[in-house]
DNA sequence: AGCGGTCTTCCGCTGAGTGGAAAGCTGGTG
DNA sequence: CACCAGCTTTCCACTCAGCGGAAGACCGCT
């Protein structure tokens, strides 16, 4: 840029956003040092950059004077039009009325699962996941109903990685992982206990469009109550088969 | 900036954040004309900056072509941390629970309601509200609410100003109003038919911390039901103060 | 084929942006 | 209370990235 870029051919948007992609679901607040060093810039470039978008209020500050993201990019993400979240929710709180347990829906991106959106309410005891937040699929109950479906050529090059073990209850041997799935594609559903947390367990159904899972919708309800589950498969197949509907 | 900017002094960085303040809630998607236009930017300034912002997926297309916000800023949004919402959520997700109606979370912004939280489900008749929206405060329940509770010289001030009146039913006259507000504080609950949206009415409580209203809780209803309202005041109302205990 | 609108590309000028360095702030430690 | 380590803020002279008017491509409509 105008002045003496070390990094010729990066412009000034690439700078702010790398600003902004700093942030994320493991690193929700940081120091301006740390802000530079995540980004990649120069102290006093981030430190002029940061200030305008602070002013802005893209950026905000804790009360512990670390940045973290601000309420006008909070409202800008609110605009973000989602027909799925938009078809899907109506269900996940029907699903969340007759069973009362925390609900969630995810899509797959890129290796990981996204969720979407999730309804909870005063006794959700496991905070497992939160909406725009990513986890690995394997050892998720809707990562696993969304790689079910997924083609051979994507199973098998997820499966060749090595696969992160959250806890002792983790699958990650390939053989027995791609039993797992094809038992979820004869079933229609997946089944976890304590692969991603210890203390809770899931079950997951596909919501499947023209063969393709386009999301997943989960339920996730304490350990201790893992017997429970079976009679809660019912329900989450029947509101995962009504977003289908409703998305074709 | 470097190159013959005519209007000097004006940052990159506030090119692109005018980019983005160009998409608002009337306004969620816009042509490229549209987002040069609303940001005051010359037409190929717009187009290279969007580009930057589109490859990084700041901002999307929508079916049709036009820019829209993209995923990750919904994802960046997700990030803010709000501890009401955060609070206040359980509260709503058992109000409604407990009635079936359309229940919201408001704070006030500026002149208006800003839109913070929202539970529904499937039979949600009246869509009023938006998460992240924000609408006039004396046409809505949580506004008056709201605003019943602000210092007398800001109601002065909000009353002065020539009101907006979406419908028929909307109160503007300031004598009028300010006895309706006065209502409301003796109350503690603000009631409105179809002042906003005709077809709709609602009923709105203030989540009072320290005597300071820091949001208002409110409940949506198809106006055809009206007689109903009053039954839904005390589990509004507890549910509000269930809040203001949290949140102190 | 002409028209009103949109989108995309081009290119030479220049001041906004740059970032290293140095100075200011913390708060913790001996 | 001097010292230090880490974070934040300010400064400034150099220079190339960004600029935007203009020209042209590309619609859809009549």
């Amino acid at each position: 840029m105008s002045g003496g870029s070390r990094e010729a051919g990066r412009s000034v948007t690439s700078k702010v956003l790398a600003i902004l992609g700093a942030f994320d679901a493991a690193h929700p607040q940081l120091t301006l040092t740390e802000v530079a060093r995540r980004s990649g810039l120069p102290l006093s470039t981030a430190h002029r950059l940061v200030g305008e978008l602070e002013a802005w209020q893209a950026l905000g500050r804790g009360p512990d004077g670390r940045l973290r993201v601000g309420p006008r990019l909070w409202e800008l993400g609110q605009l973000a039009p989602n027909r799925l979240q938009e078809v899907a929710h109506p269900w996940l709180q029907e699903l969340f009325a007759s069973t009362g347990e925390n609900v969630h829906l995810a899509v797959r991106d890129g290796l990981e699962v996204l969720y979407v959106d999730k309804v909870y309410g005063r006794r959700a005891v496991p905070i497992v996941s939160r909406i725009g937040a990513r986890l690995p699929m394997h050892p998720t109950g809707v990562g696993k109903a969304l790689l079910a479906y997924e083609p051979d050529w994507f199973v098998k090059s997820y499966l060749a990685r090595k696969l992160e073990r959250p806890t002792a209850h983790t699958v990650t041997e390939p053989g027995r992982l791609a039993r797992e799935l094809a038992a979820v594609r004869v079933q229609g559903h997946a089944l976890t206990y304590e692969e991603m947390t210890l203390g809770s367990c899931s079950a997951a159904a596909p919501v499947l469009v023209d063969g393709r899972a386009v999301a997943a919708l989960g339920i996730v309800l304490s350990s201790r109550r893992a017997r429970e589950l079976p009679r809660l498969v019912e329900p989450l197949r029947g509101a995962a088969a009504g977003i289908a509907r409703a998305m074709a």
